[in-house]
DNA sequence: CAGGCTGAGTTTGAAACTGAGACTTAGATC
DNA sequence: GATCTAAGTCTCAGTTTCAAACTCAGCCTG
């Protein structure tokens, strides 16, 4: 899975999922977020094949998560850096609910290794559902309503 | 992937997606926050293979997210109902931010077909990153701080 | 300028996973 | 006893991943 017929799903969730669903591709949005630019760079930080890599990577440049740019370090010849855009940096609200889960459901490390401040106030900051006045509303208290048939098909 | 050296990662992204990384595991979810509780329906508004499903929902299990119970409907042999536990339905914060960036940058519906409210007061709630004094912090002004490096194996 | 080094891949072949359909199992119903 | 249904399991072909080897282009060294 993960193909055409998600790209046109009616469910936002299963768009998201075409595009980031695949193996390893969530992993290098994490890694890109901590600043992450180049190919060996990501293959050393996560342990991935190249092959899958660079499929990975071409996909998010293709669905406008990442740019490709080539760039010149003096001595060096010209290199590629992939960068998030601005839709890819607003994933990081995904990275963070899922860290967050994670950290609480399954314990294991130490602690965590990624935090989030804001950058004003340097105060830490977590995901959290917020109605349209901004305050807080405990996911106890969410409520999901499907508004529509997702087609099998 | 997705396998044995997810679980026990030091970072706790690479954690939930070792559980929630698969195919297909994240839509079951998503299913399941809408009431879907038993193995017939999940196959029916999915349209995944039944060998695939039953694996996922094991796996779920495994892991507390879902429950396996027993039921009986009057004039029926006992059945199974998968239900979400609490860790379970804690994702819906991890659904709802994939929801919010496919609606986002990933349009192509006529329109979203899940909305979340807040059940007590009604009002329309959506996922953002707060701070410790409950003010929204946009994601511009989120730094992303890694503290441990993530070891490759 | 021959040879080596490095980053960024591509190629290759074995192993693992997925999809679709056939088959199984256990009660309920005919 | 035969049939129906939900919930799976089994089988096998096709796809994807993994790991290692190989390619390619420019830079650097002797």
């Amino acid at each position: 899975m993960t193909l055409k017929w998600m790209h046109t799903s009616s469910c936002a969730v299963t768009r998201s999922l075409g595009v980031l669903g695949e193996t390893w591709t969530i992993l290098i949005i994490r890694e890109a977020l901590t600043g992450t630019t180049r190919f060996a760079d990501f293959r050393d930080a996560l342990g991935l094949a190249a092959d899958v890599l660079s499929r990975r990577l071409n996909t998010l440049v293709d669905y406008g998560v990442m740019s490709k740019d080539a760039y010149q370090e003096p001595g060096s010849r010209t290199r590629f850096e992939y960068r998030l855009t601005d839709a890819g940096r607003e994933l990081e609200i995904v990275v963070g609910a899922l860290q967050q889960w994670g950290d609480k459901h399954l314990p294991y490390a130490a602690g965590p290794t990624i935090e989030r401040r804001a950058g004003r106030t340097g105060r830490p900051v977590h995901v959290a559902f917020i109605d349209d006045l901004g305050y807080e509303v405990p996911h106890a208290d969410v409520e999901t309503i499907q508004t529509d048939v997702y087609p099998a098909e």
